[in-house]
RNA sequence: GCCCCGAUAGUGUAGCGGCCUAUCAUACGGGCCUGUCGAGCCCGUGACACGGGUUCAAAUCCCGUUCGGGGCGCCA
């Protein structure tokens, strides 16, 4: 007898015999009937139960969420509108649940994220919410693919470094034996060492740490960054990858597009290229039309972003950032040192890509440095790797959570986080 | 760091000074009915975060504590 999920019932011929594993969803008794409504990780069948041929164990009463192992006959005509139907010869329990459970997994009422944080493990078995993280490993799967094809190598970096990377103070301190070290926010200083050996192309995938004490709807305290650097390249042969790789990351989800639109009810829409292009400037000045004053030397704020994002129907880039608003290492506006080769990507008023072409010469670095009001020795192991021949390059740093919230119109980026680290939260 | 807001049964809620020995739904337990289909009907168990205060009277007002939600700043 072969191991069916249920998605593969379908297609089976009446009487197959099949075995399945999964959970106890709900189960109805009748008089002469017992239906359980099973569920696995691809769907839900039905089991049903005569009592007067059966002779396996009692399941009248076997608890919600229970964990089970199914062996049976699929039931072409059956009259299941939940969906196959299994006419089933053995039940055995594989775990049992508790009851009541701490949280609805098929009841009509919602919980709070809140609850539905601390018992994430049952949260997960909601369809609607083990899709989320479906599309969020497809996104990535798409992404990678575009990497590979583009001769770009994954690498990994670390995650625990003796000194933050943009100077600032936001860094989340540990102990490492007799030193004090961080946990990295970002893995710029070393993608950039290493587009200086040789590489040529590297990206990398993994947790960033940010100890800011926000609270809203779009931070995480670690999330998970794709940062990519490119030799030889400048900032618009970065926005040109990037528009590229999320392409192919939302083509990768809307392979699945049916399921996302049945579970959510979101329309994956894989997004033309190239994406709209506006200045920094343009901007500043289209808010200047709407009867806002933009504040020099401030970033846009939330308000401002979401009336320039009303502009565009997607995803756009703002580009050509004002130097004072970008970290040591954006290179230059060439015409215009107030100004710099960057550009953040956005998708209405959300961020979710900053990017640009980095400095490689080591004494401007060295002058951005100080300009910056850093200490260069303090980044010596990062300067050192500028004096020999390090090349002209560009690169952008991605958040996935974000992008996942963006793509599923999530409203709440901790949706997008199986275990989120917050403000507050460190447990599950 | 600044500013708002919240905490009632397992879950989600009503209540906003006496009508609360606290509402409703769902879950849970029991019963009836039923090839069922977010089934239906009946019965039952189950809660005011904690500590002070005001008042004849507090779930309701005030203060503190704890836990949480959101906005700003900053950013992905």
């Amino acid at each position: 007898m072969r191991l069916f999920s249920v998605k593969e019932l379908s297609d089976l011929k009446e009487d197959t015999e099949v075995l399945l594993h999964g959970w106890v969803q709900e189960t109805r008794t009748t008089k002469n009937l017992i239906f359980v409504v099973f569920r696995d990780h691809t769907g839900l069948a039905q089991l049903t139960i005569r009592r007067d041929s059966w002779n396996g164990i009692e399941v009248d009463n076997i608890p919600r969420e229970s964990a089970i192992s199914v062996s049976g006959t699929f039931m072409v005509h059956g009259k299941s509108k939940t969906g196959p139907e299994i006419s089933p010869s053995k039940i055995t329990i594989l775990n049992i649940a508790g009851s009541p459970l701490p949280l609805a997994v098929s009841d009509p009422v919602n919980s709070d994220i809140e609850t539905r944080l601390n018992n994430r493990f049952l949260d997960l078995r909601k369809r609607e919410v083990g899709i989320i993280f479906r599309v969020e490993s497809d996104l990535l799967w798409g992404i990678r693919k575009h990497m590979s094809q583009n001769g770009f190598t994954e690498v990994h970096t670390p995650k625990i470094v003796g000194t933050s990377t943009e100077g600032g103070s936001d860094l989340f301190a540990v102990r490492y034996f007799e030193k004090e070290a961080f946990l990295n926010q970002s893995p710029q200083l070393y993608k950039e060492i290493l587009v200086s050996s040789g590489v040529n192309r590297v990206f990398e995938v993994g947790p960033a740490f940010r100890a800011e004490k926000h609270n809203t709807v779009r931070h995480l305290n670690e999330f998970t960054s794709i940062d990519i650097e490119m030799a030889f390249s400048d900032h618009n042969d970065a926005m040109v990858m990037l528009e590229n790789a999320v392409r192919s990351g939302i083509l990768e989800v809307s392979a699945g597009e049916r399921e996302v639109k049945e579970a959510l009810g979101v329309e994956v829409k894989v997004p033309e290229v190239p994406f709209p292009r506006i200045t920094f400037e343009e901007c500043v000045d289209y808010l200047s039309s709407k009867g806002m004053a933009h504040r020099d030397g401030e970033d846009f704020s939330p308000d401002e972003l979401r009336i320039i994002g009303e502009r565009f129907t997607g995803f756009y880039f703002i580009t050509r950032w004002p130097a004072s608003l970008r970290p040591f290492y954006t290179m230059p506006d060439p015409d215009d040192s107030n100004y710099t080769n960057s550009f953040d990507l956005q998708f209405r008023e959300n961020e979710i890509t900053s990017g640009a072409q980095r400095v490689h010469d080591p004494e401007m670095l060295r002058n951005r440095f100080l300009a910056k009001g850093l200490n260069p020795d303090d980044f010596s192991f990062y300067l050192e790797a500028f004096r020999y021949g390090m090349p002209p390059h560009a690169g952008w740093g991605l958040g996935l959570e974000r992008l996942t919230m963006i793509v599923l119109g999530l409203k709440n980026i901790r949706e997008a986080t199986v275990f989120p680290r917050d403000r507050n939260r460190i447990s599950p």
